[in-house]
DNA sequence: GCGCTCCTTCCGGTGGCCGGAAGCTCGATT
DNA sequence: AATCGAGCTTCCGGCCACCGGAAGGAGCGC
């Protein structure tokens, strides 16, 4: 419907075959050609014949109901970002183990912009219904792992985000700049964030950087749980430790040594994740 | 190098586009300008004219040392492909208990024309190292998946592959057409894939179908374990079960009742999956 | 049957694409 | 320090591949 950022990609053919693949995205994985000529603006005749060259090469799959999907070739292309597939291989052990001991939503996150891309989630049945969704975004101000890539981000996107509106997810995400900056800080300060109903009101999520080989911070992550009857307490130290190990596991230096003094959490609460203590 | 399927796809731009993001694969993450324009077939100024489009809009990236690499934008796309996420998503929960019992490999593959592509991977650390990748392709007849997905589709893919060359991986790959046929029967017949050594000499994979809506077999997973010292018949149950758990949360209506008697996995071995046996 | 939407094919005019060539930046080599 | 080479970027005129209106077919609901 609305022309975000459609047809605007100009009137190269480049931009016309990235526009019908704008086209796709959440709420909208499957379309018919005059859908995708709609939504990229295209003239039909005009989007058949792209169509149906993507279609054959595999960038688009036409289903029996003869509406085009995202194609599997496009997938694996897509599976060699880096930012993808490179961190979420080398994370998964260790995100596996903290589902495994905490049964509810875990997640994984880059920042692109002014918003957070989900890009892997572990989430059981029935744990605490999530909103976001694996390829989805979201504003940086309103989420666990989106306050984190924020805080530790350049000054300019932290001003550009702070100046910009702030948009309200539920009454309680934080939308007062001065609020924002303050909990950025905070942030900063404890290596953590806690954000208690600010996507919904009903969970709670708490995140920590994850950093890279020149120790800057190139991910977040976090674990979702019920709002009501969850302490962030028993939480925050495994998913400080977990973030740590994946930061290792990426080569960060700060994340080299052992953590000084006790840090693999408690085992009682949320067992400590196998991987987080050894090295090997 | 081998002009494979680079440069072919003809000189509309679309086809100049799509062979730019065919330079990329398993082992070529990261190219430079003229390394693309090197493996698309095309002179330098245009390969730079489309690169530059695309990093412009996101499918690409550039990176610090000048050299490009699949974008997060395309991969969001990607990820909207159905046949990687949408099943995904559902047979998550299933994987990862399989996964948790056994602390091995665990893979989700599907089917795309004489090859099997892996669309999920769960890899212990400390596992079996295994050939496969997300987003890898192998081909059909020399893994497990590869023989389940084989032995459920239709009869012309089937003498295809068999007409075709087999090629073998190890000494142990089937590459006879009539063991291969015959080994077909039996992954029909007991619903499951035993190869050992197939892919290399010290893994061992175990596959199971995964049906969708209408019942055909849309997917497969499997278990990979170390050659020696594993006994197929402590996990075959599992793998059984699990593949049944995830065709019933896709819709199958074969695995809507109850397994018939006891199939739920012994707890000892392989504990028990924690969604298999329940419904809600 | 009639109208509707969606899909497919065709073809002539033209504007976007092509790609050679020249200039630039770096780093290696003598 | 000068030279060389590999790789990247920009420019621009000619040409041809792309565009998209129009016409025809297929399927569906009224």
């Amino acid at each position: 419907m609305s022309p975000q950022r459609d047809g605007q990609s100009g009137p190269s053919v480049t931009g016309r075959v990235l526009g019908i693949l704008s086209a796709f995205g959440p709420g909208a994985e499957a379309l018919s050609l005059s859908g995708i000529a709609r939504a990229a603006g295209l003239p039909l005749s005009t989007a058949h014949r792209l169509v149906g060259e993507l279609a054959a090469w595999g960038a688009l799959e036409r289903g029996e109901d003869g509406r085009y999907r995202i194609g599997l070739r496009l997938w694996e292309v897509g599976a060699l970002a880096p930012r993808s597939l490179g961190l979420r291989e080398r994370a998964m052990p260790y995100l596996e183990d903290l589902y495994e001991a905490t049964r509810q939503n875990v997640q994984l996150a880059v920042r692109d912009g002014h918003e957070v891309v989900y890009v892997e989630r572990l989430a059981h049945p029935e744990a605490v219904r999530v909103f976001s969704r694996v390829g989805g975004r979201m504003p940086l101000h309103a989420t666990g792992v989106g306050q984190v890539l924020l805080a530790f981000a350049h000054a300019s996107v932290q001003e550009e985000v702070l100046a910009g509106p702030l948009s309200a997810l539920t009454p309680r995400t934080v939308t007062d700049p001065h609020a924002l900056r303050r909990t950025l800080a905070g942030v900063r300060r404890e290596g953590v964030a806690v954000c208690d109903g600010m996507v919904d009101l009903l969970s709670l999520s708490v995140a920590a950087p994850i950093r890279g080989e020149d120790d800057r911070v190139v991910a977040a992550m976090s674990v979702v749980v019920p709002s009501a009857g969850s302490d962030p307490r028993t939480i925050v130290p495994a998913v400080r430790a977990t973030a740590r190990g994946i930061s290792r596991a990426l080569g960060s230096p700060s994340a080299r040594r052992r953590p000084s003094g006790v840090v693999t959490a408690p085992p009682g609460a949320a067992g400590g994740p196998a991987h987080a203590g050894r090295g090997t």
